[in-house]
DNA sequence: ATGAAAGCGCTAACAT
DNA sequence: ATGTTAGCGCTTTCAT
């Protein structure tokens, strides 16, 4: 009761071969009464179900899975807690106990390193496949190519690893946003990004970019800026466009934490939001729907994009038709924070 | 590669016999080298690294585990994706990983069930041990008795477990929160509270209903409506307090979530919040913060909470000083939505 | 400092 | 339908 070491109150620990002493068998009598039904006779099925409770009986799984080589859990990583992931994470964890597997999630907070100890588990037998939601450094994971663990991945994909991908069609998604901004009258229209390591980020600015060019706006006008995906930033960067002359009349968010941020600057320096200036966010985030006023945004079925992530893993891992990947799609919420740009 | 069995395409998987043999050394040997450095030659250690990670080894830790029946990982068990447990989550996930353990995140959705599935996972040795965020069914949980992993619980106790457990006084929280509305003038003050077998809504109940009696307040005029805690419960139950005559001039909603519900029915029903109804939430959520206006609220450490409740878990499984129940202090964080009641 | 051997608790051939 | 046996890959005595 000392030391600093491994000390627990030694649960004695039924063991299998407990239940069979019992009950005078053998313990693979034990074993297939407990996995196998229908290979014992009726009666043992019973005296076995029974013990095994009375003697409060539980398997050792890292035996099993030792034996089995497999532990019908499965893990799901997420980069962080925004609820675009948790989101996903919920249709993943769905579809997997449908499935009879056990899910685990587990938080990067988008440390590479702490993502491949994670991939790590799965290598080492402590789990049967990952979805990746979202990868801290794509680069890296290539690199691991010969030894990675099955894997799908949901948001950001990964070139040249084979692991399928579900996502939306960010680029498509920023450009059509934008779209709707111009058609509404604005010409210079902003986009506050989140950091270009990210490839969703990046995926995005590039449907800005490509909508600003097409519509033939001055791109000097229509300035990005990027930083980390938060309020804060949302804020700061905003604070920083309203400083600008001419001043955008409207900005794309990459995020709806972002686009609420911008928001607030835009409520502090005393603009009215639509009228002065108008945001679209994205992601369709519920904190974004109950802002006052509410935040136009592009929606898509975040939890279903999570099924499928985990319908491909546990088809990957039971063998079965390789899933290829899949595209979501996304549409505009119109709500509080978009109107035609004043006469300027 | 037909049927819909597991049949992964067999990952060779370098076994540490694998290494041992390409060095021509013993499996001992190699076992040391990565466990016991200084238990082999120096020598030894390199070549035993460099082969290592030349043919990419990794430990099978189902039989590492298997051996040494300790797994280095912890769970944490939360009822919902809820901020407060995300919160309280981070703070433990961070004093596991400072401490050199990994930690897997399993979200019991409040179903009894699930959440003993996941306890069974550490009497099956998958987990060393966990963390229990609430749980959904204490009198179930105290029937387990004798085969309960070792927990540690937090938010909500479970008697005559022997569980340590780390807390906040929701009931002092609650009636000092209820206290200010008094302070404030108001005289008719309403509670809309959290599901009944809840712990913590009770709690929360409980403070609420005592401070009316010590006030002085006439009961009839102060109800307790309770229901899920969802932003429409809040909106649904205020709605149904706004017909009362006499109506409520104050309101404590057992969180955040029920408040801004809650403020939603206010604004809907054009009515001034604070002049016409004053609304305290509790647990300090961002999306609070950001409401307009921002929410009073009873706020506490949520991520010390986690830290904590990490802190002592790991302490008893490494069979130090048993650690007592902690209670953190709360505080009530003034901000927009309190005001004294308009003359009656 | 290293090797040989035993065994963690389970499942799965292989016998009977 | 049940029992016997042989490992799964590792750690850990016990020898040397």
């Amino acid at each position: 009761m000392s030391g600093s070491e491994r000390d627990v109150e030694a649960q004695p620990s039924v063991r299998m071969r407990d239940v069979a002493r019992a009950l005078g068998v053998s313990v693979s009598t034990v074993s297939r009464a407990l996995s196998q039904p229908d290979m014992v006779s009726v009666e043992t099925l019973e005296r076995v179900g029974e013990m095994a409770a009375r003697m409060r009986y539980r398997p050792n799984l890292a035996a099993r899975d030792l034996r089995t080589r497999t532990t019908r859990t499965l893990l799901v990583i997420i980069p962080s807690f925004s609820p675009l992931f948790l989101e996903i994470f919920r249709g993943a964890e769905r579809e997997a106990v449908r499935q009879g597997y056990s899910v685990l999630m587990a938080h990067s907070g988008g440390d590479a390193d702490r993502e491949h100890v994670f991939l790590d588990q799965v290598l080492s037998q402590r789990a049967d496949g990952i979805v990746l939601v979202t990868t801290a450094d794509p680069a890296r994971l290539a690199e691991r190519q010969p030894s990675l663990p099955i894997m799908v991945t949901a948001v950001d994909t990964i070139s040249g690893i084979g692991a399928p991908n579900m996502r939306i069609d960010n680029v498509a998604a920023a450009r059509a946003a934008v779209e709707h901004l111009i058609g509404l009258g604005h010409r210079r229209i902003a986009h506050i990004g989140g950091p270009s390591d990210s490839l969703m980020a990046r995926d995005r600015a590039q449907g800005f970019a490509d909508a600003i060019a097409a519509g033939g706006l001055e791109p000097a006008h229509c300035p990005i800026l990027t930083g980390a995906v938060t309020l804060a930033t949302g804020e700061a960067l905003m604070a920083r466009l309203l400083t600008r002359y001419p001043r955008p009349t409207a900005v794309l968010a990459a995020n709806d934490e972002l686009a609420v941020g911008a928001l607030q600057a835009v409520k502090r320096d005393g603009l009215r939001i639509g009228a002065d200036i108008s945001v679209i966010g994205f992601d369709d985030l519920r904190f974004g729907m109950l802002y006052d006023p509410p935040v136009t945004t592009v929606a898509f079925d975040k939890v279903e994009l999570g099924r499928l992530a985990m319908a491909a893993l546990i088809a990957r891992i039971e063998g079965r038709s390789d899933v290829v990947d899949a595209t979501l799609p996304t549409r505009l919420v119109v709500r509080g924070t978009c109107a035609a740009p004043a006469a300027p």
